[in-house]
DNA sequence: CTGTTAGCGCCTTCAT
DNA sequence: ATGAAGGCGCTAACAG
């Protein structure tokens, strides 16, 4: 692969000059820019990104991680991070985390390797004392959906307790009094803290906290119809279920049909989230929104600008409150 | 940061005896190997993965470029590449084409300057000549989903046409002669060789091609949507639908739904892709697989090999063919 | 406007 | 088993 010095030779100038060209400094005569992008064309010269950031100290790289890219939530997650980086001239490097704790741990150094100036991460199951070690020592470093004690300005996340505690109360006011919660496995604060909003919300209104009404599985859509059917057997007088996520509710829906259980009829079903399949499944799914989209973007943003020393901007929102969508899956009883 | 001059002005060591603990070279005696880490530790040392990759002349990276991350279809490739990457030490860049000529050939530049040796490239806008000059140059790039001229070997593609075919003719055999097609509007083989597939089963069952039942859009939900409802609006006959791929059948299946007509009592539909969300439509949804896990594994596995000089396996497969799998959202007709 | 040169952080012979 | 020193490709003063 051809280096600057090829490129140099061919045209007939020091490196120092195909490097400004590279560069597009200003002080270069139009002629020998002609010539050197000439060389570099017939070169096919492509200059080495790993040798500019070393000399640079500065590799125009934006780290995320997140737990799996594949995961439609993550997906959009990347990609809004993505957005925020090729528009300030940045490349974006991804580590996946698994939900495992090494791997997140692994992802994140990989990524402080690389030299990332910037790291949006999203790490759960990383214990506080190892974040926060992490998070002294690279200044550019913003957790998301999650908030860590003392770094709570570097922090975006969601009051997913609340979050919860609107939907099921969203439930009770159109007269469901059995309601069922599909919950996630995952020993994470998201499960434990959506769970409580469940909890918080029967209790508001005086309702008896079930155990037999609770079905644990994981977050996903196979994790949804397990727990859907688990409920299933262990109850018939349910008339409203209140999901972790919408892959679990969409999981949960279809072994309801597959009984024979009409949506929102025989039974009402909300989710959480609102990713894009809440408004393809049948019927349209009444959800809690999450504004990932906006969050994404403004911890890449506050990435960026931590990474350049600059102090997080006074009104930034560090904890987002959900909202309700209302759709199709929730009726009123009887 | 500290350097790794700095762990060897703690250590008491030359900077090469660092060097050689980080490798894990066998030639360092226990006790200098033990204090050089405990350096490291203290000093919070991560070694420069840039500086590496530039005295090593080896990035142990392979990139790898798709439409857009977000899409799930893409997820479920970088995802399955990803795998393939961490299993053999290798890292993942990602770049977004954005189904557009102009970012995926920066996409590819850029993962070249950051010297990836190793390239899985998915872009269909790009002219041929214009990719056959990135392939004469990069020799462990590989192509996914698009066959390039002369470089068949070094292409994984799938047989579209063929799907769709196997599609259509599904549907003639429950009896349906009335068939409508959703196609996508990208001006991309995909497109064309899917639409061709369904006309190829029309005429084999001298079925007549009626262009007032084709409806273009874009692949994935909202598209589907609007062509379901172009068609709606042209025809009251059609008793069944193919599309393009399940994204667009799942905004077929919404609007189908808002005008009261029955999946698949009224209007049989089939997908193509086989994604996740075909499973958890209502009703499931009959579509054509796509073997997308382990094209892609073949691919990332293809390009490591390339990369280092070995050939392609003989017995690789380059063109896989699409299999029908059979749900529940296509019935006889009558 | 252009060239010379000293690093950037690390690896890798080559000595010892 | 360890150290010294040159080089990877590029940038950034500094000179001219």
């Amino acid at each position: 692969m051809a280096t600057i010095k090829d490129v140099a030779n061919l045209a007939k100038v020091s490196v120092a000059t195909v490097s400004r060209v590279i560069n597009n400094a200003e002080n270069v005569s139009d002629k020998t820019r002609e010539t050197v992008k000439k060389a570099m064309e017939k070169l096919n010269y492509y200059p080495d990104a790993n040798a500019r950031a070393l000399s640079q100290q500065n590799s125009k790289t934006i780290g995320i991680v997140v737990a799996d890219v594949s995961d439609p939530f993550f997906g959009a997650m990347v990609s809004t991070v993505e957005k925020v980086a090729s528009k300030t001239g940045h490349f974006l490097l991804i580590g996946n985390g698994y939900h495992n704790e090494q791997q997140e741990y692994n992802a994140i150094t990989h990524l402080i390797e690389h030299r990332c100036s910037s790291l949006v991460v999203h790490a759960k199951m990383l214990p506080d004392n190892k974040l926060v070690r992490l998070m002294e020592q690279v200044p550019g470093m913003v957790l998301i959906n999650r908030s860590l004690k003392n770094f709570e300005k570097r922090c975006i996340s969601l009051d997913d307790r609340y979050g919860s505690y609107l939907a099921v109360k969203h439930l009770i006011q159109h007269g469901h009094t059995k309601i069922g919660y599909l919950c996630s496995n995952h020993e994470i604060s998201d499960s434990s803290d959506r769970l409580q909003g469940y909890k918080d919300a029967l209790k508001e209104y005086n309702l008896e906290i079930n155990s037999n009404y609770i079905a644990f599985s994981s977050p996903n859509e196979q994790g949804g119809e397990q727990a859907m059917m688990a409920l299933l057997e262990r109850n018939r007088e349910i008339t409203a279920i209140a999901c972790y996520n919408d892959s679990m509710a969409a999981g949960a829906m279809s072994v309801l049909y597959d009984n024979d259980i009409k949506i929102p009829t025989d039974v009402s079903i909300i989710g959480f989230d609102d990713l894009l399949i809440a408004r393809y499944l049948h019927p349209k799914l009444t959800t809690i929104r999450y504004p990932l989209h906006t969050m994404a973007e403004q911890a890449a943003e506050l990435a960026l600008r931590l990474a350049k020393g600059e102090e997080p901007p006074s009104n930034l929102i560090n904890i987002f409150t959900p909202t309700l969508t209302k759709r199709y899956s929730v009726n009123k009883i009887g």
